[in-house]
DNA sequence: ATTGCTGCAAACTCTTTGCAAGTTC
DNA sequence: GAACTTGCAAAGAGTTTGCAGCAAT
């Protein structure tokens, strides 16, 4: 995704265009690995120093509430987001804390097959997301390339 | 579950049994929907006035450490804790926040083949859990019982 | 007696807020 | 120029920590 893609974003959901916004937005998509609020407000003032602090968290919340970013939960602590808004799951390793994405659409029509078949009585399925714990092989604890 | 039961639980793991321990303990089997540190305290001090807080959040990493009990994954801000360490999913209720249990013996067996033949490389899944996001139908946005 | 646990209060971290000044459309 | 957005600094919520005194084994 390119700037002028990230302005066309922001224009569809009725933001103003400004460059604290389209550097959060780049930054999502850059860091792609979950970043924290402080990881992107860490990365941006590489290039753009100024940032505020207050202005990094809720560029995250204006964009979350607009849905071009998604909050990944996780067990402990600190939001992380992701710029990746099709539906897709999470591996969660315990060695490195790392949260990887897993894409699977054969896994998703299982799933949606099977509550077709088996309704929660009372309950309005709009999203179903896995959380695959466990840890990744060989490499060093440090940092997997999935 | 009886206090005999949870003094048991404890020594097993090595703690010590003290009152703190099984007030947090009984909180949070009491409390099973998936309470935090907060409403823990609150529940033990009707009792108990006199446990700190700085306790009851030392004890709940405890019991997590130990494997007593688990961290429930959030949206948002707050932890929550589950005396329930059987594998089950979770529904996220977008209307009222709250978190319910859903236990289902035969998704766990699909989930399960299915990662057999599909092996995800370079990991070693040790727990798959659902997080299921929609909302309760019908009743009040309030209060939803299972 | 030894080791571990608790209470307390202070410190910390992450996040939110209020508002004046500055930008975008 | 109207409406929205930012920077800043202060406040807030939730959680952690250090340590003296106390309790469990």
């Amino acid at each position: 995704m390119n700037s002028t893609d990230y302005k066309t974003e922001l224009r569809e959901r009725g933001l103003k265009v400004t460059p604290q916004r389209l550097a959060v937005l780049e930054a999502v998509n850059v860091l792609h690995d979950h970043p924290t609020a402080d990881e992107v407000g860490s990365f941006i003032r590489k290039m753009y120093p100024n940032i505020a602090t207050g202005t990094v968290y809720k560029t995250l919340e204006t964009l979350v509430d607009k849905d071009i970013i998604i909050r990944v939960k996780t067990d402990r602590d600190i939001m992380r987001y992701d710029a990746v808004t099709k539906l897709h799951h999470h591996l969660y390793c315990k060695d490195s804390g790392q949260i990887k994405d897993y894409f699977d659409d054969e896994l998703n029509r299982i799933l949606k097959d099977y509550f077709k078949k088996n309704k929660i009585k009372k309950f309005r399925i709009e999203e179903i997301k896995l959380q695959i714990t466990g840890s990744f092989k060989g490499k060093s604890k440090k940092e997997v390339k999935l």
